[in-house]
DNA sequence: ATAACTTAACAGCTGTAATTGTCAACTCAC
DNA sequence: GTGAGTTGACAATTACAGCTGTTAAGTTAT
């Protein structure tokens, strides 16, 4: 059994690509073609393991923000883009602190985030005030 | 002929509550309900003379630009509602600079710039990098 | 007191954005 | 080379936001 992790003594992380699009269609409980419009959009971009997709669990976190933004705020998918632009995700969604913790997206600083190459988001939230807020306990 | 105007020697501009409702209305091309609906949405504050609304002519040229962001740029209303929050309204619908000069409500700085009374943004409308920059020549 | 407007509050209509469905062609593991 | 899952590109569906229509009651001007 082989896997496509070919790192040494890989910890599991949230941004890892784990799941290909069925899983993840299936996790998220939509159709894949939704999440490749998301794609088209610009509003997600999974990993690419040769030409399949993969996503990681903040992939799906952040796919779940972008469904309440969509069903429960009543924001249009141009609107999200727009405001994109203007304040990081956690600003617009101004989610409960509650679901904050469980809301990883949230510990990355910066406009579209998940748009990021995961290691140097990974490498500068240590300094983002969100991030150590989180964890300053 | 008792007008609602009792300054004297007052001069016509832009913030002047000049049309009632079913005149603001054809004006728009649009229905009473709907300028009601925006009302409610807290996107529009036209004037009260009684218990009657009056609209300027800046809150016509905002409406304009607010039919444009619902139905060309696709925004809901509860996406502008949010992008108003973190950008003037001038910045969200980014007209090329010949219609600027049409839309007064780009000489105004700040957010929600139709909330303010029209006397204090008047006043601090000198001062506004973009009111300056469109009255330089 | 009449006419022409307004108001708020109900419900109904409609266009379309968001989502789903289907297809043939392809990759890849075993 | 078979099966399970993917890809992109077509179209069809559907849920609902935005808008309109209608009503009865209230102003205001003449």
């Amino acid at each position: 059994m082989q896997t496509i992790f070919t790192g040494e003594n890989m910890q599991i992380n949230e941004n890892m690509p784990l799941y290909p699009m069925g899983v993840a269609a299936r996790l998220l409980d939509v159709h894949p073609r939704t999440l490749r419009i998301y794609e088209d959009e610009g509003l997600i971009k999974p990993f690419r393991h040769g030409g399949k997709r993969m996503f990681s669990q903040n992939d799906i976190k952040w796919i779940q923000c972008l469904r309440k933004l969509i069903h429960d705020e009543n924001l249009s998918i141009q609107g999200i883009k727009m405001l994109l632009e203007y304040a990081p995700c956690w600003k617009i969604k101004n989610c409960p602190s509650q679901e904050r913790i469980n809301c990883s997206v949230l510990k990355y600083k910066g406009k579209k985030c998940w748009e990021l190459t995961r290691r140097s988001c990974e490498k500068s939230c240590k300094n983002c005030e969100i991030y150590l807020k989180e964890n300053k306990e």
